[in-house]
DNA sequence: CATCTGAGTTTACTTTTCTATACCCAGCCA
DNA sequence: TGGCTGGGTATAGAAAAGTAAACTCAGATG
């Protein structure tokens, strides 16, 4: 142990119990795609809705809530509105998924594939993924740079460059 | 089009807007780790903490919020309580991760990973994750069971066997 | 026997989020 | 001109979450 490490001790203080725990990449990003709703959206989304009537009769949800999640992932730039024209419509916005919302998908997945497992029907899942081209079976799994399959018990988690402790009271 | 499809369709019916979307994987799993603190608790769990009292120390969350979250995730088995005792003390209860909360980690790296590219600080994240052994950087990526790496858009999602149309009201 | 500690429970109050329903508005159409 | 449709707002009430403090309980310690 350093001597750094050994004086925070003795003052009380525990980098793991108290870092700041606001600046944590989960958390952060609980904060944009957290709230009810907001994934069950970008799902309609991956499985081709776009739009505002289209959510809202897959959905149920209501529609206060729909115009303010998807003014939000608007905002966040992980949907952008784009507009279409039915004939003998008028023009209306429509909502399509940017490169930052697939991003998304990695973890949506991991969702998916834990619902999958513990809490399907007994037949199976109510929807498949299957690799576009070969057709086999997707599904998120952790790998590491060196191309390894990862297991979770052999992560390894360590501070990194904006660690930070929480401002002392 | 096939003959059922085409009769559902005059119906008014329409297997993508028109499905039961609470006979979902992702909609299940947020049922169960979706309510605040769940997942930063089992973060929390994952970076080394047990007891009560850290977790309180750690997230700042209310006491009778912890202590419901805790009984959750017992009764889902995501978490299992076991005993400690520190010398001079009376055994008190701690939780340790199942084989069932384990199998969150991708999803959770998923949102992670996706924190780190959009929100994390310019000088980079809090936390890294490493493949203990090889020491390289670790993430969460979609693959099929032929192997290949897969993109996000060549996910194919199709109706599985438990795929159910919403009841009429 | 009184006191301390960790792990809660209980109660009371405030704030935020969610739900339901009613209402509004622009443009197309008869 | 009046109704229809898609995409919203507005508003009111219910539920959930957050805050704060008091209380409990069992066993170890003084």
């Amino acid at each position: 142990m350093d001597a750094t490490t050994e004086a925070l001790q003795d003052a009380g203080v525990d980098p793991r119990l108290d870092r700041d725990t606001s600046n944590c990449s989960i958390a952060r990003t609980l904060e944009v795609v957290g709230e009810k709703w907001t994934i069950l959206i970008l799902r309609e989304v991956w499985y081709g809705s776009s739009r505002f009537s289209e959510f809202e009769r897959v959905l149920g949800c209501p529609r206060n809530l729909l115009a303010a999640r998807l003014r939000m992932l608007v905002e966040e730039g992980i949907l952008a509105a784009e507009t279409y024209k039915e004939p003998g419509s008028r023009s209306r916005p429509k909502y399509v998924i940017t490169p930052k919302g697939m991003d998304l998908v990695p973890a949506v997945m991991g969702l998916l594939q834990w619902g999958d497992r513990y809490s399907a029907d007994p037949e199976g899942p109510a929807m498949l993924s299957r690799h576009r081209g070969c057709g086999a079976h997707v599904d998120a799994q952790i790998r590491c740079d060196q191309g390894h399959a990862v297991q979770p018990e052999d992560i390894e988690s360590i501070p990194g460059p904006a660690f930070r402790l929480r401002p002392a009271e």
